[in-house]
DNA sequence: GCAATTTAGTTAATCGATTAACTGATCCGC
DNA sequence: GCGGATCAGTTAATCGATTAACTAAATTGC
């Protein structure tokens, strides 16, 4: 009685069969149902809050219209956040939703996570791995179309979205260079991780491309944290012919850097400017002068993905497509003309 | 052939029927099944690396091993994260998964969202909260079984699991009061935030027992973060007779309240000792020194969430919980005896 | 005016499991 | 040696949809 309806309760409110039912509500069936029974139907369907049952209809259909979300370390990044949100967004709107699972970075865990999806049905998969830049699509995923999130495969065979950090570098560094700048110091790490590499070898090219000796404006550092984003810049500050700007590889270091300036009694801006990397918003605008830092684009990669895997699970054959996402440079008042 | 093996296929395999193959795989029927055949049945299952279809076996037994995590702002704050790694890991160890929607805030979508759940057979319902103390469950809900993540009902009617305020602001209170502090200022925020109204009872209370005018020694600010935070500190500090130490409603709070003592010469911890709330990892290791702060159990009150879900899922009769998850102190360099 | 086509449905099979109801053997006590 | 348990299965119904195959009436073409 109280029981949630069944097709069956709708189809014989409207005094139809289940089939009429099933083609008025979901428009299949091209010309069979008439203008006057879908309209029966539906009100019947609106009268008794009738909402499809999606476990049986998947049965029927091997369609659930519930995406895997596989992330290899969902929640310790807060970039994570982001991304599980532009992807949840995009899914819903499709009206689709998400099903999580966290493999802590385990390699066999994927796989095992990746059938317990699929036992579910789920319709598709979102591959997000934080810190790597190419990966291999395991091979428990078999034909499940599949999209990389913040990844991309060594061959192309798989759609696939990363933020564009060239692109970002060059940005924070015009900013820069916008203001005057050309002795441009960068504090790094020596870890192999995710885009160190492209943001190193961006500012490389920037420095060459003006004819700046780049000889004592790097430093690297162990780790990616606060204490040796301190370290590095006090290192960095303490050469003869100090930079007039830093670019730190990302904003935990930056906020080390300012501490390095403070303690020398250098003003930022007017003394040392400053661009970093990540725009995260617990440290980015908190830190005084709010810093300038080139933005993840964490939820619009989430978008793409889910929105790239949708369009392969209506058209399985189109090609795949790497994509890179612009990283937007979030403006704050970190960076001056040099004295 | 290259389609996945369904029961059928394994019961063909063993040379049993398959309601054979069913019971021996799910240990189910008592003794209808010798152990030889038993073990029959899974060695084909294991050979053909069958994986039970949980859509048809849902449609079946109305359980579909899933649970529904509604958060009312999944990702923009940090702590969510937390949240949803707790609650992912405890159900994966019972063999469930999150099926998450985000209902951005909107009372009008958690129904929608809350259906959206149901039409997929989820067995229970995790309803995240971030930002109240006390809610109402939506009527949509029925009889989904359902825990709260950080919110109560007024009547105690679901269970439910916050964080133990008082018991975090007593344990960073006696940080300080341990160190021989007297004179323990709090800047807090205007905003009716989750938990502003615990600790500074909280807070006030530890003064009364004292014997400790309050006088002076309360700031309030606009909003909860880093400008105001300085601006706050800046006002308790200059006054008459400044405390030796400041209690902070939010590490973020907290950030400013550095920078204020750092611009009036004030050495942390030899002039001034701060603690705070929060523990967010991207703050709190990050300053120097190291601030001592009340972490927000997210992680174990997600863990306490599902379990206690699951233990309702197996007892539908049992007594409500309301559950009080302490708040352990993350100690660290901001805290040393007054001068 | 009759065959062919279109319209507007219905009936029944199907998706892949679980499980209630049924069926032969075998065993056991008396 | 016979009735009732027990053991070890099988058969068939079922969950709630979708959809292929079929049907009857109305319309059209010529």
């Amino acid at each position: 009685m109280t029981q949630q309806p069944r097709l069956a309760d709708v189809a014989k409110a409207a005094g139809v069969s289940t089939a009429t039912a099933s083609m008025a509500l979901n428009d299949t069936g091209g010309t069979r149902i008439g203008s006057a029974t879908r309209e029966r139907v539906r009100a019947a369907a609106a009268e008794l809050g009738y909402r499809p049952n999606t476990v049986a209809r998947g049965l029927r259909t091997r369609r659930t219209q519930m995406i895997g979300f596989v992330g290899d370390d969902v929640a310790t990044t807060p970039f994570a956040g982001q991304m599980i949100r532009g992807a949840h967004d995009a899914a819903r709107e499709a009206g689709f939703l998400l099903l999580m699972v966290d493999t802590s970075g385990e390699a066999a865990e994927t796989g095992e996570a990746i059938a317990a999806l699929q036992e579910r049905q789920i319709d598709g998969v979102v591959m997000a791995t934080m810190y790597h830049q190419v990966i291999e699509v395991p091979s428990a995923i078999g034909s499940t179309p599949c999209v990389l999130l913040d990844a991309r495969t060594a061959d192309g065979s798989v759609s696939s979205v990363v933020p564009d950090e060239r692109g970002g570098t060059r940005a924070v560094l015009a900013e820069l260079a916008g203001a005057g700048h050309v002795r441009i110091g960068h504090v790094t790490t020596r870890e192999d991780v995710r885009a160190r590499g492209l943001r190193l070898e961006t500012w490389r090219e920037h420095l060459g491309a003006n004819g700046t000796p780049a000889d004592g404006l790097l430093v690297e550092v162990e780790h990616t944290n606060t204490q040796f984003g301190y370290e590095g810049a006090l290192q960095l500050l303490s050469g003869p012919e100090r930079p007039t700007a830093i670019f730190c590889f990302n904003d935990r270091m930056a906020m080390g850097v300012y501490r390095a300036a403070a303690e020398l009694g250098l003003q930022i801006p007017t003394d040392l400017s400053i661009v970093s990397y990540d725009d995260q918003e617990l440290i980015a605008p908190a830190l005084h002068p709010g810093l300038t830092s080139a933005a993840l684009p964490h939820y619009d990669m989430g978008r793409w993905a889910v929105n790239e895997l949708l369009r392969r699970l209506e058209d399985p054959e189109a090609d795949p497509v790497q994509h890179l996402m612009p990283c937007p440079v979030a403006r704050r008042d970190s960076v001056a003309p040099p004295r």
